[in-house]
DNA sequence: TCAAAGACTATACAAACGTGCAATAACTAT
DNA sequence: ATAGTTATTGCACGTTTGTATAGTCTTTGA
């Protein structure tokens, strides 16, 4: 239809909107992204704003959603992707999870910052619920799968207990990765990853090959 | 306000106010700890708050030091006590990490917003770095003296390297834990902490026993 | 070519913000 | 008792906040 452009206009405009809020907010934290700020960092007017969202929270619920979907979307294309090997799909999860884009100072700030609103904002814990149940339980197969083709059998509390175990370390080997060092680089951080999922799980595991993703 | 009130020591009441300063944090996040906000909250006027701290960012500054305290206390105090085994040690640090008073969403909440304000407030970071590189170093000689105990060595890359993941389980299985669930209590991921160290170190750790600390 | 639509700007406004300050009540020392 | 100190109040000021609204500019469809 005629009217698709017209769409495309708003949809590119309201992601610009978008992106110009995360700045904010990871530059200054949630109380950073007033609309004149917004405003001056998209370089538009404070009314267009609201032209855009309805209310400023509307925004910012927004900006949440893309946060999540940047923290989740390397996970998720390891996911969506055909590798046979158990192994190689529990490998190339963790590195996904731990190193890669999104071990970043910033995206950290951002999580930090929705993450302590989650108390005050009840739709922003709702999106938050939706997101995180389904990651936390994207181990338990992935880590079942390699037991099987390993021939070992484990009981369902066992697995249960080591994702909460492998979810732990990857998500503290996150949050340190994207803290500025000067020692460790964050594939580093993924090489631990993979050596503790080996020490925790018993198994060898390949080291990801160069190529991305 | 009432027409009468209550005097009290300046030191209680300053104590008060962090409190009550916690409280909108935890509550609200960053952005709800108004001085009015924060006044209602400890049942006082406004413009005490100006009296006790001469800007409303030194209060803020305040509570996030004692926030820091909070967190680190169990763990310091384990450091402090004279335990001679240096796998009762180790475990019973890992279950001042974990579990606890400091298991609470309410902490989780009050990390997570002064976490998102370090890249806007230098001398938070400051403050974070000054309390947070001392917790990082504190794993490595706990494990040095228990390899020590075992009669095992450990290149001293290998030692740092365990230290990281030893930190990143326990720091993520602190996170999962404050997060109300309906299935684990805090002491499961205590168990699950022990378990991955266990794993981890290759070591059999005690389990600590009932009594508190 | 022209009216309709909508993306966009400019400005205004009430509420909430941190802070300044004079007045007051309660404690302390003598 | 009384003077001095200070914890505390109450209010006012200027700034910043989110939102509302009227008007302008650009694009679209026939």
């Amino acid at each position: 239809m005629s009217d698709t452009f017209r769409r495309m206009q708003e949809f590119d405009r309201r992601a610009e909107l978008v992106r110009a809020t995360l700045d904010c907010i990871a530059d200054k934290g949630i109380q950073g992204a007033t609309v004149r700020a917004v405003a001056a960092a998209a370089g538009v007017s404070i009314g267009l704003i609201r032209h855009h969202f309805e209310t400023k929270e509307n925004m910012v619920l927004e900006a949440y959603r893309e946060t999540i979907r940047m923290l989740t979307a390397p996970c998720d294309r390891v996911l969506a992707a055909e590798i046979e090997s158990p192994h190689e799909r529990l490998a190339r999860f963790i590195r996904a999870s731990i190193g890669g884009e999104i071990s970043d100072l910033r995206i950290l700030s951002l999580w930090a910052a929705f993450m302590s609103q989650l108390n005050a904002d009840p739709e922003m814990k709702r999106i938050h619920d939706e997101a995180h149940l389904p990651y936390r339980s994207s181990f338990e197969p992935l880590i079942r799968a390699v037991m099987a083709a390993e021939g070992r059998h484990l009981a369902p509390g066992e697995v249960a207990r080591l994702a909460i175990a492998m979810t732990a370390v990857i998500d503290g080997l996150w949050l340190e990765g994207c803290l500025p060092k000067q020692a460790e680089t964050s594939e580093d951080y993924v090489a631990i990853g993979l050596e503790a999922a080996e020490a925790l799980l018993r198994v060898a595991l390949p080291r990801p090959t160069n190529t991305k993703d």
